[in-house]
DNA sequence: CTGTATCCGAGTTGATACTG
DNA sequence: CAGTATCAACTCGGATACAG
């Protein structure tokens, strides 16, 4: 684990964080709040996700207690997912990211291209 | 970019939060809220981070706008970095998450405990 | 349908060395 | 002190094939 012992400041957070915080399992909280409960396929589809990355997101989720897992012993297999009360309560967190990002996305853009302007200048060769 | 086109469901959005997201860049604006004002190898004695990490990722972050890097031609070079007012409400949204976090160490901890046990028990042939 | 196992290319990160 | 360049190691993600 390179990332574990990143600095004694921030420790665990941070590891929760990484482990919480990854491209996927950000996505796949995000879709099972506005979705609600959904089925394997479904996310599969819906998200653009290789089955593998969703069965490894998938059980990382609900290994640590963000993602319900109901198992449907029927022919064919019939799986559903949904979010926990703390899946439910990160997703509050996450949201409000996305809300920042929603709101900053023209500053960002402002600022990236101002940067790039002036180096652009400075290459002038 | 592998990852501008995830989804159509979260387009840009997705976008800034993956390049504005990930561990170090977040990190580095916890630091820099909570440290104020800081210089280069400061940051990277406090964060653990290598040169060439913190090169990039605060180089991007300034590009974005969050970062403010003020350059004093002093030999030796002295540079400070500081958070930009974007800086500061990216990091209001990244605090709720580190709040989220600390909250809820104890409950994945349980979470994981509990699922192990469960996986213990199964392969116990 | 819902997964798991394997292979493999691509992107990321860190160590090291060097510059201003 | 503050970076940049380069290279090797590692991780991640996707495709594919196979299993329950």
């Amino acid at each position: 684990m390179t990332k574990s012992e990143t600095c004694p400041e921030f420790g665990r957070i941070n590891e929760v964080l990484a482990r919480v915080g990854d491209r996927w399992s950000v996505l796949l909280v995000i879709s099972l709040a506005r979705h609600g409960v959904s089925r394997f396929n479904e996310l599969k589809h819906r998200l653009g996700i290789s089955q593998r990355m969703l069965s490894v997101t998938l059980k990382a989720l609900e290994r640590d207690g963000l993602v319900l897992r109901t198992h449907y012993p029927v022919i064919p297999p019939k799986v559903e997912y949904a979010l926990s009360e703390m899946g439910l309560s990160f997703h509050a967190a996450v949201d409000a990211l996305g809300y920042w990002a929603v709101d900053n996305l023209e500053a960002i853009d402002a600022a990236r291209a101002q940067y790039d302007s002036g180096r652009t200048e400075e290459q002038a060769d």
